[in-house]
DNA sequence: TGTTAAGGTGAATTTAGATTCCGTTTTGAT
DNA sequence: ATCAAAACGGAATCTAAATTCACCTTAACA
């Protein structure tokens, strides 16, 4: 019988490779890019298959690449987490630690924007003991030390605290209406006020704009 | 045909109305607490079943009470959002305005601590124009100009800032391990800082403590 | 260009819950 | 004590999504 197989039929060697298909090296990334846009306008309880039609494909091709809608979930936390400690990255590069922090929550809020509808639901999906979140995590620790010693924040003032302004700006973001930045812009200024080393020079620095909503 | 009928199988007549029975108006208060202790634990999508199983009733019980799961969350929020109302008025009772924002501030921390599992999914559930709302943010609208008045807030400082602050809040304390209510409550103090008119006294005067999380 | 397996499809299947429904139990009223 | 209305109970039904899978395409490689 084998002899009888022309050549190029023949099954390719037991260990052989072949290199993944370009379109579904593509779609990998659509998936994900669609899924993020559908899950920002409608909330993480978006059907997989508005997602699918979105991407313009099937479910099932979903499905192939992702176990499930949770794990599709846990891959967009991943890129978020990883965005997230770019940015911290770039905040800490900055010569100037004030700038640096402030630049960091900028980014906090602007981001957030965008994911405001589901960022809530992508809380906890990376492990804090992750290798991403831990790097992140020393990133705020570093930066905020540095803007410690620089006399910028108030010598007391803790990682904990630069953690707990980003979940309560992730919170103001998501409660104001859509393309409006002022409200989280004002209460980051106003927050910060109160972690200075000198409240009373921000308060000058830095006096609030008049008419807002 | 009628004059066969006993006396006493004699239909009620036409437009009698009978006292509501006693077992109804029970549980229609075991209901909803059952309800708020389930969310409280599980989360908003806890099932209807689970609910009705820890008020020791059946699942149509509950039906007959409240349209669907949808009426139930909205008949908690309606609650909330009156309790949330006392407070502000108990707030704005205080003759020193300062300490009623204070207390106002301390009972939404706590507050939340319980409902911190679903708070989110109540809110925008009772309409910011209903009455129960519009109320309360007078009362914080009050509560603010006081303090303002009373020269412990900055002049700039208005009733959006104080509710972006009950939302932050809230979301601290969602995202705090659950029986630790030190973030919060360090949170609000540094907040408070930036809006107080005297930042610098005010940091003295609250000096923060030193080991933490 | 042919062969083959990776990759894609989407209808069919499962599944988890919400919601309904009707026989049974209580309660208020005579 | 008796009756009918009002409530209850919870199995049966419905529904919306997630997930699977048998079959069809397409890209990689010879």
């Amino acid at each position: 019988m084998d002899t009888l197989v022309p050549m190029s039929s023949r099954p390719s060697p037991p260990g052989a490779t072949r290199a993944p298909r370009r379109d579904a090296l593509r779609n990998d990334v659509i998936v994900i890019k669609a899924a993020r846009a559908v899950f920002a306008e409608q909330g993480p309880q978006a059907s997989m298959e508005t997602i699918a039609a979105r991407a313009g494909l099937g479910v099932g091709t979903i499905y192939r690449r992702f176990t499930g809608k949770d794990a599709l979930l846990d891959a967009i936390a991943r890129l978020i987490a990883e965005e997230m400690d770019e940015a911290a990255a770039a905040a800490l590069a900055d010569p100037d630690p004030a700038a640096g922090l402030e630049r960091f929550l900028d980014f906090v809020g602007s981001f957030n924007a965008e994911e405001r509808r589901y960022a809530a639901s992508l809380a906890d999906r990376v492990p804090s003991d992750d290798e991403v979140s831990t790097r992140t995590a020393d990133r705020i620790r570093q930066l905020t030390q540095k803007a410690v010693e620089a006399g910028y924040l108030a010598r007391d003032v803790t990682a904990d605290d630069i953690k707990a302004l980003i979940i309560a700006i992730r919170a103001v973001v998501a409660a104001s209406p859509d393309g409006d930045d002022a409200p989280w812009r004002r209460f980051v200024r106003l927050h910060l006020t109160g972690l200075r080393a000198d409240p009373e020079r921000a308060r000058r620095t830095w006096p609030s704009p008049p008419g807002r909503a």
